[in-house]
DNA sequence: AGCACGCCGACT
DNA sequence: GTCGGCGTGCTC
């Protein structure tokens, strides 16, 4: 017997399958979907069986399988599928596919090690009728206590023995059983509370729950404060009834304690959990409850879509328009198409959600291809928040730069109030650089063509490409001046100027500064809701699933510094941004308000956004789409050439582009080479293609001759990416 | 990826 | 003379 298998290293030089000889005394056990040892170019590697083969010829020497890794293949049959699907769709390595599908624990990697936690539990050993005769004649407190809580609880875990447990052990009463404990538990600090469905709730729980064994995938619309999550709850719930399972995917962000919550007091132990906060160790023992069927739900970011539960009865995509769930490293692959793929598998509903739609979504639903659900009602008492919009160019005049009068005014009215406030920073795209005064001079990263950005909490200038880090200049290298400034806002300064302004209140700042530490994020959220905190200030991270019932002022710093970005979707998320802090704003019956401060104040995103009008933007925004010819009116590739050799790089950008125009169609548009945006990152040089396609035969077999011709060009690398989300 | 093989510089 | 630099090529 032989087997094709795929080793470990990701490149692309051994994205193939190489053939091992199963020896005898593996050929029962073996099965497609294990993880194997194989000597491989004189190192010991791992690898997945992908086949099994009765007969091979070969003219090389074969060399046979060293050791079997598991017990029972860990890549399921859908799994083995679906790898192939993300290799062929996303042009990335098979191994790079399987590897994204499982937590570290479980890769093919022959240097991780993560076991599992096993713990000593007693056990009773003889029946609750001789148990309890004992505890009736014995003397011993300790040994009568110890066997009732065993007998109430079933099991009692044990860190060492004493000798209470050793007399009960030597009279053959309990024993001692090793069995797996989870290092992870989820505090279910919220009671389970009864949902009661609005009219409109209930009719788009009726649509999906009747349609539970077709393949169509929803798009629930529904604005902020609608009760999207609670829809979501009750199908689940019916789905569980069916003898199903579910997969709730949510950006990475929102997933806190809050939302988790919701739905862990609502299905108790029936859930795990995938986020990023879990150690290896911490998220090999949630997968393992998926894999022995102990829990019927996943919630989890991107990754979680590739769950393997079985008899999958719905996924559902929280924040459908959130662009992480992109990947954009290989392998390259969207967790939208994925759900697609296994709803379509399990012959099932797709569920996506959003108050802010992508437009492609949107305008998939406008088209029938998917069905559109939409929910207008906000829950409970809650009005729509009062959104003014300040004018940054008249308040500049009045010497404010940071803050309008009327924000400050507000702040003032709503602390006294003992109200809470929400300041946000729109940092996308934004840094903060460090400029001499008198000469113009702007400190530069040596490796890449960016400019360095000033981190006060270390005193330090880094660059955000490659990493490079070099202490605080004094002196202006140029020019010789002291006169150095770090142009632009940082939340370090804002919070400084609050409070200046605000001596007696609290505030608490959230970005990645204060959030790189395991749980800080949860904490900070959860003293904000406590009160512990007057003002929260921070970056888009704050914009994101939270409720807080106190908070009836958000006030946007500077809502266009991402409209400046040279991106397509950049009034697309500006957008959705603005409309997402909004909704923040009074949602327990206290009326919210919303002060956008901007220098564009007639610019449609944020006009749309200030009227709560989705539509609105939508329309606007397809004709300006349709018009420069991108998403959702034409697909997009993106085709990176980087390459240590300027001149080389240069004449290979050339080669493809001209690859590209003879065999694509007419129709289709090729933009470019150009050079990067980040032209040069850690002294290698970056080039782009751009393809705009509507429908091209020829597309996909000539990027695929064009990577598997580059997997043999090693001083040049490529990248291709689909549907890429910046350009 | 990472190991072997190979071909050139500056050292006990 | 040889130790070691890293460029190239290959891996069942």
């Amino acid at each position: 017997m032989y087997a094709n298998v795929i080793v470990e290293i990701s490149a692309k030089a051994v994205d193939k399958y190489f053939v091992y000889k199963v020896p005898d005394k593996f050929v029962n056990n073996i099965k497609v979907g294990m993880r194997i040892l194989v000597e491989f170019n004189n190192q010991l590697l791992e690898g997945f069986v992908m086949e099994l083969l009765d007969e091979y010829q070969a003219d090389f020497d074969i060399k046979e399988i060293y050791d079997l890794v598991d017990l029972e293949p860990i890549l399921n049959k859908e799994m083995i599928l679906l790898g192939k699907f993300i290799n062929k769709a996303t042009l990335c390595s098979l191994i790079t596919a399987y590897q994204a599908m499982l937590p570290k624990a479980l890769k093919a990697s022959h240097d991780t090690n993560i076991k599992i936690k096993m713990a000593r539990f007693l056990v009773l050993n003889k029946s609750v009728k001789e148990v309890s005769d004992y505890i009736e004649n014995t003397k011993y407190i300790k040994q009568q206590q110890l066997l009732e809580k065993i007998i109430i609880e079933d099991k009692v875990k044990i860190s060492s023995l004493n000798s209470t447990i050793n007399t009960l052990l030597k009279h053959g009463l309990v024993k001692i059983i090793e069995e797996e404990e989870p290092r992870y538990q989820v505090d279910s600090f919220t009671s389970k509370k009864e949902v009661k469905l609005n009219s409109q709730q209930e009719s788009v729980v009726n649509e999906i729950v009747s349609n539970f064994s077709k393949n169509i995938t929803y798009l629930l619309y529904g604005v902020t404060g609608s009760g999207k999550t609670e829809v979501y709850i009750e199908v689940i719930k019916q789905v569980l009834q069916l003898g199903k399972t579910a997969i709730v995917l949510v950006p990475e962000i929102s997933l806190t304690p809050q939302i988790v919550s919701r739905f862990v007091s609502q299905f108790g132990d029936e859930i795990a959990i995938l986020h990023s906060g879990l150690s290896d160790a911490e998220r090999y023992d949630e997968y393992r409850k998926i894999v022995r069927r102990q829990v019927k739900i996943v919630i989890g970011a991107r990754s979680a879509v590739f769950a393997p539960l079985h008899n999958l009865g719905i996924i559902v995509i929280d924040e459908e328009h959130t662009s992480s769930y992109k990947q954009d490293s290989s392998p390259r692959y969207d967790a939208r198409e994925i759900a697609k793929k296994r709803c379509a598998y399990h012959n099932c509903p797709l569920l996506l959600g959003s108050a802010t739609p992508s437009l492609e979504s949107f305008a998939r639903a406008g088209n029938n291809v998917y069905k559109l659900l939409t929910l207008t009602k906000r829950a409970g008492l809650a009005m729509l928040p009062k959104i003014h919009i300040v004018d940054m160019k008249e308040e500049v005049k009045k010497h404010n730069f940071i803050f309008s009068d009327l924000l400050k005014n507000k702040i003032l009215e709503k602390l006294k109030a003992n109200e809470q406030v929400i300041l946000l920073l729109n940092r996308r795209g934004y840094s903060s650089m460090l400029t001499c005064q008198a000469c113009g001079y702007v400190s530069k990263c040596p490796r890449c063509d960016i400019s360095l950005t000033y981190h006060k909490t270390s005193n330090s200038l880094r660059c955000h490409y490659c990493g490079y880090k070099v202490n605080k200049i004094n002196v202006c290298p140029n020019c010789g001046s002291r006169d150095l400034k770090d142009y632009g806002l940082g939340t370090q300064k804002l919070e400084e100027e609050l409070h200046n302004m605000y001596p007696s209140y609290n505030i608490v700042r959230m970005d990645t500064d204060t959030t790189y530490k395991k749980g800080s994020h949860a904490k900070i959220t959860k003293d904000f809701l406590e009160h512990k905190y007057d003002i929260l200030l921070g970056t888009q991270m704050i914009a994101k699933g939270l409720d807080f019932p106190l908070v009836t002022l958000v006030g946007v710093i500077n809502a266009d510094m991402s409209l400046n970005i040279a991106d397509f979707r950049s009034s697309e998320r500006t957008f959705q941004l603005l409309s997402q802090v909004s909704g923040r704003a009074g949602r327990a019956g206290c009326p919210g308000e919303v002060i956008i401060q901007t220098y564009n104040e007639d610019h449609y995103s944020i006009k749309y956004a200030s009227h709560h009008d989705y539509i609105g933007f939508y329309n606007e925004e397809m004709k300006i789409r349709k018009t420069l010819k991108y998403p959702p009116y034409y697909f997009l590739v993106l085709v990176k050439i980087s390459c240590k050799d300027y001149e080389l790089g240069f004449k290979h950008a050339y080669k493809i582009g001209n690859y590209l125009r003879k065999c694509l169609d007419k129709d289709t548009i090729i933009l470019g080479p150009t050079m990067a945006n980040v032209f040069r990152i850690n002294n290698i040089y970056n080039y782009q293609c751009i393809i705009k396609y509507r429908k091209d035969d020829n597309l996909f077999n000539s990027l695929k001759s064009i990577d598997e011709h580059y997997k043999k060009e090693s001083k040049v690398d490529i990248i291709i990416d689909f549907e890429p989300t910046k350009l």
